[in-house]
DNA sequence: ACCGAAATTTAAAACGTTTGCATTCTTGCA
DNA sequence: TGCAAGAATGCAAACGTTTTAAATTTCGGT
């Protein structure tokens, strides 16, 4: 047992070839005599010989990996795509033969430092940068150094070019209001957050396009404001909006989680929907098709965004475009049973 | 802009110190004197110093690295628990300096081979493997390697011992039996699934360890079948269930989804739960919460055991202890609506 | 001032590849 | 048969560390 890893060297004696031969041979190289790099493959699938990544890493200068930056998140809060995101970013990668690596962040250690590690160590060849917020130090940091990386998500205005895919939320909340505008809603609702992010701008700023572009002086839009994490508090902005003197026909919310807040807390208060209140969502996360009534909300397909994140990385790796490579995604609705026509009159 | 990383030979230099002096200066050896270790550091410090980890690993045979080969799924379904797991692995990880490296089969590769290119290229140091088959070429694999793995879940009956965390499974299928037969219910259904995986056999045989155990002979259990990825398959399995002649008053579930299934099928079929029927489920995935009434299930909580088995995993790199390391977590009730007494007697 | 031991530092080999350059082997043609 | 050109292979350096063994410096005691 614990046979050991057998090396190029040991292939080469066994073959009475050197190891440069072998080495090339491996690779494919024209130079070597077809007869010979067939011999050497054999004796390498029958020998089980696996390069050893460490020392190709060493000399070629490059690794053979992508890098990911694990956010940092509470004690009990998990990035609720991270593992669509890991899956499709795993697809990408394979086809290409890269595979990912995922950093954490130690208690204390920023986000920041643990991708410079990652960056410096020359573990990855290139990286993947999610959840951007307003002002990104790692965005900076990696344009900086002129290291290859793709982020999901985008900065509002950048002085430089850099490569990102991100969802179309302003597209995707243009399309609620409409949907909603056309069912006869006119007082709408908007629940958004506080943390720092560009998608929650965008997104707020594609609503009020949309409220812009109609032109109906009569539409009103109120607006809440959440804290992220912290559930009590979300609860309470929530209530604020439902149980206000005024309250709005429709709601809708930045994402899905504030979203079936909204229901349940509506629910609560004895309001049906879409009978009396009409919610969307963003997101379309598992639980969104089982809370009642079943939330209408748009899927980002985070998989597939992230299997393309993964080609265009290695596109900018391999390839060194000049020209930033940028994708936008639209989202598709989904539509459940949360949203429907304005109630009748209540005085 | 695209500053170069700087080296130790180069750190060396600017310190007018040879290599061997600063790398085991960095490496905290008390043979260098104080002086000069602080001096070191304090110039590694400032020119933002990182060790290449390939020629790290070269010389020291140690990557620094955990590997996850991620299981091939369909194309719409991801792992459920896969974000989870890679949060609680990389905290369990990082606090001791390592990182996880996430492995994709391509199309047409197995698992297993995957698994044999991380080990043998020396990407890592350990792997973690999950979902455990009856039969798993994986251990056996890797047993016959002598590399170190740690298993989420367990071989029924093996003739090798090898270090593993599980989900107590049986003991929460036991308790969920005991609850509800003190509820009053005397007929039981259990869905579970045709794929050939150990934690289905556990669980069921926990569930009839605690019937055997109470002793009651008028206590009947149905078992049904459904294929694991086949969502209209399983739909008809669960109907043929609660649609025959004699349902039971209670049904469990091997996991949530399946559950879900069940409620959504029943409430469909015009069941009221928890007054018709009872429902409970296992691993307490977000939409149970939602899913109305509200599913009972077990919290196995994979965040936290993730990061044991990253404990573990790091203690058998670190000592090879002669025992193997096991570790059985008992997942915790998750009391919500979904269950309740038996229904009054029905003809 | 000198010796020896302790303290500190260094030279050089090694890890397993890839690759520029040199060498050896074939082969066709004179 | 001899020679040149092309085909095939091999030598050795390099990648950036860690580590063994050896060299150098320091220093107390005489």
């Amino acid at each position: 047992m614990t046979s050991r890893v057998i090396t190029l060297k040991e292939l080469a004696a066994s073959l009475d070839l050197s190891i440069t031969t072998v080495s090339r041979a491996l690779a494919g190289h024209e130079q070597i005599a077809l007869k010979t790099r067939e011999r050497v493959a054999q004796a390498a699938r029958q020998a089980g010989y696996v390069p050893n990544t460490a020392a190709r890493t060493l000399v070629s200068g490059r690794s053979g990996f992508v890098g990911l930056v694990l956010p940092i998140r509470g004690p009990n809060l998990v990035d609720s795509f991270l593992g669509e995101f890991v899956t499709g970013l795993g697809e990408g990668l394979v086809s290409h033969g890269a595979d990912l690596i995922l950093a954490t962040a130690a208690l204390g250690h920023s986000e920041l430092s643990v991708l410079r590690h990652v960056v410096e160590s020359g573990r990855a060849d290139g990286v993947v940068v999610t959840r951007i917020a307003e002002t990104d130090v790692r965005l900076a940091y990696l344009r900086e150094r002129g290291f290859p990386f793709v982020a999901h998500g985008r900065l509002l205005d950048s002085d430089f070019g850099y490569n990102w895919l991100d969802t179309d939320g302003a597209h995707a909340f243009g399309e609620a209001f409409d949907m909603l505008y056309d069912l006869g809603h006119r007082h709408f609702g908007l629940v958004t957050i506080s943390e720092a992010m560009t998608f929650r701008l965008l997104r707020q700023d594609g609503l009020a396009a949309a409220i812009a572009r109609r032109g109906d002086p009569s539409v009103r839009l109120d607006v809440v404001t959440a804290p992220r994490f912290d559930q009590a508090a979300r609860i309470e902005v929530v209530n604020g909006m439902l149980r206000g003197p005024d309250r709005p026909t429709a709601i809708v919310a930045l994402f899905d989680e504030l979203a079936l807040t909204v229901m349940e807390e509506a629910a609560r208060a004895g309001l049906g929907m879409p009978r009396d209140l009409s919610v969307i969502g963003f997101d379309n996360i598992a639980a969104s098709a089982y809370a009642p009534p079943g939330l209408t909300t748009f899927d980002a397909s985070i998989r597939h965004c992230a299997r393309e994140i993964a080609d265009m990385l290695l596109t900018v790796i391999a390839e060194k475009p000049g020209k930033p490579l940028t994708r936008l995604i639209r989202p598709t609705l989904v539509a459940r049973a949360s949203h429907g026509p304005v109630p009748r009159t209540r005085s």
